[in-house]
DNA sequence: GTTAAAATTTGATCTGGATCAAATAATCAC
DNA sequence: GTGATTATTTGATCCAGATCAAATTTTAAC
């Protein structure tokens, strides 16, 4: 718990009735690696914190899995859309490694929203920073060789990386896994 | 301020109180045609909430202008980093058509989202939509060929498509010009 | 440990879109 | 309006990365 508090307090100062509250609402949960944390079929109704492990969202296209984002240590997973409107979305989460999160659910956190501004402003925030993250993902995707997509993958789950997958890397930077490959190998 | 008034009126209810508040803080402002808006040196203090017209966020690369966005009506259009951290930033701003606005100043805002807890709920929800676009403009610029992001963006774009040169189209998609010619004679 | 299944690497070939170059067409300044 | 600048189209060539195919390595199940 302490981990969540932590991440609050980057953004807002928790009171303790906030504390209390977040407390009382966040759950524990555990996935063993290869679980499938959400079917797109489901509403994602729960968005979880990531404390130890890694989740990974990802969509089927002609059959095949495309990994769209991972969320590792102290980030958020949930699939975006189907947790907003509460409606069934087109991502699939699962657990690439054992992880242990804390879940929240989607109608505990607009409670949370309706009783403490600062709620508002934590989310406001932290989607900021999120925000940074998908326009500089785009920069990378529109102008950059696969060398230059995969350098700035390293950069940005450094110390993460080598925790993926190929496959999942590959179809995250939207080249192919033979590419990858070959990069990789320096050449 | 009718036009604000009603895009606020989509994420919150607005109080008088702070209907006139805002009201106080937003200054109408006019570009013309071609007139840069923010210089990339600057810093972006101010917010831009479009009323009639089109402004486009860019920046250099090897001396050539790339085009990352565009606001229309009814959006809200600033150098997002910049603004957010009150120093300096990459994006350069102008008007690609004649352009109408209300702005507000970062401090303002600030001021706003101190006092008026639904100020940081309707930045939440707004945010939440343009998460949605960037994040379907990611999944467009990965797995779709040249024809299908131009596709892609007449549908974004919809009713504006043809108000913006084929250049700043091109860069925006991140296609060469030549590329989107040949696809716009259909070949 | 042994075998089966999955992930990764390596090889050969092909192609969408880039690049380079130049001709037209549209827009602007005066 | 007219010349000059800027935007768009068209043509020829080239290459990064895709695709198709198969071998090899790693991981997992029993």
């Amino acid at each position: 718990m302490d981990t969540v508090f932590a991440h609050f307090s980057r953004y807002i100062t928790l009171s303790d009735t906030l504390k209390a509250e977040l407390a009382a609402v966040l759950e524990p949960v555990h996935f063993s690696k290869g679980e499938l944390v959400l079917d797109a079929e489901r509403t994602c109704t729960r968005s979880y914190f990531i404390i130890e492990g890694m989740l990974r969202a990802y969509f089927l296209k002609d059959g095949k899995e495309i990994t769209d984002f991972f969320s590792a240590e102290e980030e958020w997973c949930n699939s975006p859309k189907s947790f907003y409107t509460q409606q069934p979305g087109e991502y699939y989460l699962d657990a690439i490694e054992p992880t242990d999160a804390m879940a929240i659910s989607a109608r505990d956190l607009v409670s949370l929203f309706d009783r403490f501004p600062e709620m508002e402003r934590y989310a406001r925030l932290s989607m900021g920073t999120v925000f940074g993250h998908l326009m500089e993902r785009i920069a990378s995707l529109r102008f950059t060789s696969a060398k230059e997509k995969y350098d700035h993958f390293l950069q940005t789950y450094e110390g993460i990386h080598h925790r993926i997958p190929l496959g999942m890397v590959a179809s995250y930077l939207g080249i192919t896994q033979e590419t990858l490959s070959r990069l990789r190998a320096g050449k």
